[in-house]
DNA sequence: GTGAAAGCGCTAACAC
DNA sequence: GTGTTAGCGCTTTCAC
C-alpha cells in the first residue's frame, strides 16, 4: 500500500506550459497574471484533478483548514468516553457538523500539555477549548504559540478575555432555582464538581446570591466529577444526616442520578419530600425513576458561535464576542409536585 | 496574535554544537551516532522543549500521528447532526477516545469526493470509513492515493477486502428474530434503509433466509434513511393495508419510532397485536411509549478493533482482520408479552 | 562517527 | 505580466 503522491504544482505548471509561480498565483488569486493565463491554468489544474498539498502549504504558514478541539473536562476525567455522559459527544458531534458546514475539519486533540503532544497540534489554524479551568495550561500553551483559540465557557479568572461562548450559566442557574422555588422549595442544596471552571463557579455564585437574598443558609457540597453515580449515592447519606433540603441541585447528571438513588434508597420520597434537578442532562437523568429534571445544553448554537468567533480571529477580524446561548430547562418527574 | 514559531531543529543543533543531521538522527534513532552524542543531543533538545514540526516532517512522508474519520451514512444524509440519532455521536466519541488512548489524534472529515476537500485530508496517516456502500467513491479515492483505511462495516461487494470490523450483523439479526419468534411472532416484516451498505444488506440477507426456512413470505420494505420518523409513520399505513404482521423489525431507530407511532395511531396495540423492534438504539427508541426493544451497537469495542487494524496497516504489519464485535439486545416494552 | 547538501511541494520576494 | 529563486523545517543520501 505504497502511498502514491498526488499531482504536484510542478506537473500542472509543465502541462500548462507556465512556471510554478504562475500556477500558485492563478490558484490563489495572488500576483498579477492576465485573466487569460489565470483561466487557462485553472482549467488545466481542474482537469488534472490537482489539489494543493496542505502540508507544503502549511510549511509556509498558510491556513490548514482545520481547527482543533480540546475537551478539558475529559482530560481532567482521564476518560474520553465516560458511560452515559453524552454532553461531550453531543458537543463533538455538533462542533464537527458546524465546522464541516464552514468548510473546516475538526481535529480532536488530547491534552496539549502532556507528552506525547500530537504532532499536528501546533499546526492547526485555531482551537476550541472546552471548559478551561483557572490558569489552564493548555490555554497558556496556545497563548505562548500565538495560536488563536476560543473557549466554551468563560476562562475563570480572566475578565479581560472575551473570546468565549457558552450557554448563559447564570441565567440557567436562576431558571432552575426559580423553578424549584415555584414548586415550593425553600431550602436548596447545591452539589457542584471540583474542577475550577466557569460552569461550576458561576452556578455556585448565583446559588450563593440566591440564598443570601432569601436569608437561607447555603448548603454547598463539592463532589469530584469523576466520583460519578456512586459518589452521588454516597453523598445522599450526608444530605440526610445534615437534614434534608427541599431540593438538591446537582450540576452533573451522574451526581444527580446517584443522589436521587441514594435518597430513594433511604426512604426519601422524590419529588414529594425532596426534589432533584441537574444542570446537565444525560442518559442517567432521563432514565432515573422518576426522571430527573434537567438543563439541556445547546451544543449546536454554542459551537456555531464559537466557530464564528474563531473564524474571525483566524482571519484577523474583530470578533463579536463573547456570545451567550440559551440552555433549555426540561422539567420532569423529579420536580413535579 | 502573531504566530510564533517554535524551536527548530536548527536551534537545537546550534545549541548542542552539532549538525542538523546529527539532531535528526539522534531524535529518530537513525544513523550511526555515538551513544554519547546521541544522549547529549537528546538532553539539549528536551531541555529546550523542542518538538519536531509535523508539517515539515510530513512533507517527507513520515507519519502525522492523526487518522481521519469519514461518516458515510451522514454524508448520505447531508446532515452531520441529525436530532436524536446518537449512534454516530457515540461512535465519534468512542473512536476519539480510543484514538487518543493510542496517542493518535482523530480528524473528522466530510465526504472526500465532494469539493472543497479539506486540505489535510490526504496527509493523514490513515482512515476509518464508516458504513461504506457499494462502490463507495471515498474508498476508491483512498485506494487511489494508497492511503491505508479500515471500514466500520464490511464494504459490500468486496469479498477480498478484510480490513474491516463491526458488530456481527448476521448474529444480531438472528438474535432479534429469535427473540421475536420466542415471543410468538410468526410473520415478521423487515424495514430497511436504502443505502446499499453492509448493515442493510446483511440484515436483509439473514431475514430472507429466516423466512425461507420457515416457509413464511418475506415482507420487505425499503425506506430512505432520511425519511426519519415521519417516513416510518407513513409506512405504518402500508403495513396495516398489507395485513398486519406479528412484528416489525426496523433497522433504523427513527423508522421504528415512526412505525410504532403510526400503528398505535391506527389503533394497533403494541406489543399485544404487533411487536416493534429496531436494529439501532436511539433516543427515539428509548423515549417511545412503549419503549422500543433495540440492538445496542458496540462503538467502543468496534472502534478499538478498527484502530488496531489501522495501526497495523500504517506500520506495514499484517493485520488481524476482520474483527467482529457483539451488539447487545435490549428488550423493552414493545416486545414484552 | 559526522555533516554538507539535496530535496519534499509550496509561497513570496524580486528580477526581468 | 511572467519567471527565477530563496527558503519553510525536516529527512536522507552520500561524502568525508
Amino acid at each position: 500500500m505504497a502511498r502514491t503522491r498526488g499531482i504536484t504544482i510542478k506537473d500542472v505548471a509543465r502541462r500548462a506550459g507556465v512556471s510554478i509561480t504562475a500556477v500558485s498565483h492563478a490558484l490563489n488569486d495572488k500576483g498579477t497574471l492576465s485573466a487569460a493565463t489565470r483561466e487557462h491554468i485553472r482549467a488545466v489544474a481542474e482537469q488534472m484533478g490537482y489539489e494543493a498539498d496542505a502540508l507544503a502549504r502549511g510549511l509556509r504558514r498558510s491556513p490548514m483548514g482545520a481547527v482543533g478541539l480540546v475537551l478539558r473536562s475529559l482530560d481532567a476525567l482521564g476518560d474520553y468516553a465516560p458511560a452515559g455522559v453524552d454532553v461531550f459527544e453531543r458537543f463533538v458531534g455538533a462542533a464537527a457538523s458546524q465546522a464541516l458546514a464552514r468548510g473546516l475539519s475538526l481535529m480532536l486533540v488530547p491534552d496539549l500539555t502532556r507528552p506525547p503532544v500530537p504532532p499536528l497540534a501546533f499546526s492547526l489554524d485555531g482551537y476550541i477549548v472546552t471548559n478551561p479551568h483557572v490558569d489552564d495550561p493548555v490555554v497558556a500553551r496556545l497563548e505562548e504559540r500565538g495560536i488563536p483559540y476560543v473557549t466554551y465557557g468563560r476562562p475563570p479568572g480572566r475578565p479581560e478575555f472575551t473570546h468565549w461562548a457558552s450557554e448563559d450559566d447564570r441565567a440557567s442557574a436562576r431558571l432552575v432555582l426559580a423553578h424549584l422555588e415555584g414548586a415550593g422549595a425553600r431550602s436548596v442544596a447545591l452539589v457542584r464538581g471540583t474542577d475550577p471552571n466557569a460552569w461550576n463557579l458561576e452556578h455556585q455564585d448565583v446559588y450563593l446570591g440566591w440564598c443570601e437574598e432569601r436569608g437561607s443558609t447555603p448548603r454547598l457540597y463539592e463532589l469530584p466529577e469523576r466520583a460519578g453515580v456512586e459518589g452521588g449515592t454516597a453523598l445522599a447519606g450526608r444530605l440526610v444526616d445534615d437534614g434534608l433540603p427541599d431540593a438538591v441541585f446537582c450540576l452533573t447528571g451522574r451526581h444527580a442520578a446517584g443522589v436521587q438513588r441514594g435518597l430513594v434508597a433511604r426512604g426519601v420520597r422524590v419529588p414529594e419530600r425532596t426534589m432533584v434537578v441537574t444542570g446537565s442532562d444525560s442518559e442517567h437523568a432521563r432514565n432515573s425513576r422518576p426522571a430527573i429534571s434537567a438543563l439541556e445544553l445547546n451544543p449546536v448554537d454554542s459551537s456555531a458561535a464559537l466557530l464564528d468567533i474563531l473564524q474571525s480571529l483566524i482571519a484577523g477580524r474583530p470578533a463579536d464576542a463573547p456570545r451567550l446561548t440559551r440552555a433549555r430547562f426540561r422539567p420532569r418527574g423529579s420536580t413535579r409536585r
